[in-house]
DNA sequence: TATTGTTATACTCTATAACTATA
DNA sequence: TATAGTTATAGAGTATAACAATA
């Protein structure tokens, strides 16, 4: 039995979150990202999406995500957009640049963890999958 | 089938790891501390630990440890202790306060990762931390 | 009044480079 | 020389509170 194993589901979730953590680190630092912003870029890459809806994506304050989005807009990889129909709010999209780095990004990310369950059956895979999923449905529940 | 079972392992790992991130940033807030304080206790939980391992530990250089040990010291969480076979090294230990902080996270991020696996059949929550188990292995290895 | 977002402020977090002390 | 850790510095990340503009 692995230490991992007696330590109970929980602790292993904990252990794998800080694990991705890691992984999404390092692919952001090479490409001059910061995790912050490589996530930022990340949630935008099905389109663009809202100030108050990025927020609750990213789990920020909005004064926190306005700096946020400062920055990696500086950088040339996002644009914000104001909204016509209401002028208070705006989107927030991809430059083609950002789109670029984001894909990158998240394929870096994407092939080191492929890599990590690379020992597991396809069986295995599949029903990791479905049962992560079933857990994050309640989330979002 | 759900959004997340279309997108594949990766996604969901890295969906999951974000999940598990919010939860513990939520549980440090409610302690008055900040993930990173939160983070560096529970790994001290099993015993102190040198500086040196605790940067690979958490990912951190060791200047960026040196801060994050210097304020949670300054809240009398932890403590330095110079190691006197090696007096250039020191081992960072929790004290009592910092011991109970810790624990208390700990169980209430435990608490709420159980709950998200809730739906699971104990079966699959078996499968589950197996999985991860195997997946983490590889990455020690 | 409520909502969307920004500004001001004060910390914390982080890395790089240079340094001290010990091995 | 190499290793363990700190200091100095600069920039990024974050929250709270106060604010402006729009709904």
């Amino acid at each position: 039995m692995t230490t991992t194993g007696q330590a109970g589901l929980a602790s292993a979730l904990m252990r794998l979150s800080q694990v991705v953590a890691h992984v999404f680190a390092d692919v952001s630092r090479s490409r001059d990202l910061t995790p912050q912003q490589a996530q930022l870029l990340c949630t935008l890459i099905e389109g663009p999406v809202g100030m108050s809806e990025l927020g609750r994506l990213l789990h920020l304050e909005k004064s926190s995500l306005t700096g946020l989005v400062d920055r990696v807009e500086r950088r040339g990889l996002v644009l914000r957009t104001r909204d016509p129909s209401d002028r208070r709010a705006s989107q927030v999209g991809l430059t083609c640049q950002g789109a670029q780095l984001a894909a990158e990004s998240h394929e870096d990310v994407t092939a080191r963890l492929e890599d990590l369950a690379g020992e597991l059956a396809p069986a295995d895979r599949k029903r990791l999958a479905a049962a992560i999923a079933t857990m994050l449905d309640r989330v979002v529940a």
